[in-house]
DNA sequence: TGAGCTATCTTGCATTACAATATACTCAGC
DNA sequence: GCTGAGTATATTGTAATGCAAGATAGCTCA
């Protein structure tokens, strides 16, 4: 199981992500952050996560109507959630390779001793 | 540049694979860190984190004189800090597929034809 | 009517990176 | 001796964010 605290920042990155994929909701989001292997993220995550990055201009809703429950709120990127992907994007990479380089030194020979 | 939020949660296994390197002290672990690229993490993020790994028993302290300046606090893994280490590095990679499948699917191939 | 699934939102809490600040030791230059 | 720079540790308070818990509401089916 990842740990809350593992997912600070990355979760965000990664909500973008998926509904750069295709426009989608709340609800569904959270299944396929499920489906991907993050674990199960509540919606006490997902819906503050969505409406501030709603506020600060890198989602755009609109509701439609659903024939199985209640209207879903629809996202969709602006072009500031693209750029906020991308970014997130660099940032995940300069972290990995990061963590990637320390682990390679702590699992094989030490390589600057 | 890596985002606070986005090392919370990384930051203390970094630190607990640094060590497991090398007996080593707060000063140095943090300059570390920046030459394997994690950025400057100040020392009111680096010491704090110490001595909570301190207190739940995952590091064990000594104290050493040193010739340059005042004393040094040299941390060592302890067998628990060894196990958090190992479920660092697991809790790591499930994140780290999680994001990469993620990226793929934006990239590449849509996954909803 | 009520159970169960779908769907959204809010409140309050815990964790943790970090800025700012305080303390203290050693050494070089004056 | 005094002062400033570099080394080294610690504390306080703040901001960000994942999440539990709970409220609200619509749909379907028995």
């Amino acid at each position: 199981m990842i740990p809350s605290q593992m997912l600070k920042g990355t979760l965000e990155g990664c909500v973008l992500a998926i509904i750069s994929k295709q426009e989608t909701y709340g609800y569904e989001i959270s299944q396929q952050l499920m489906a991907y292997g993050f674990g199960k993220i509540t919606e006490g995550t997902i819906y503050p996560l969505l409406l501030r990055l709603e506020k600060n201009g890198c989602l755009r809703a609109t509701y439609k109507a659903s024939e199985v429950g209640p209207k879903r709120k629809y996202y969709a990127l602006t072009p500031t959630g693209q750029a906020a992907l991308k970014d997130f994007y660099h940032s995940y990479c300069e972290l990995s390779n990061a963590v990637h380089g320390l682990m390679q030194d702590i699992k094989g020979g030490t390589s600057h001793e």
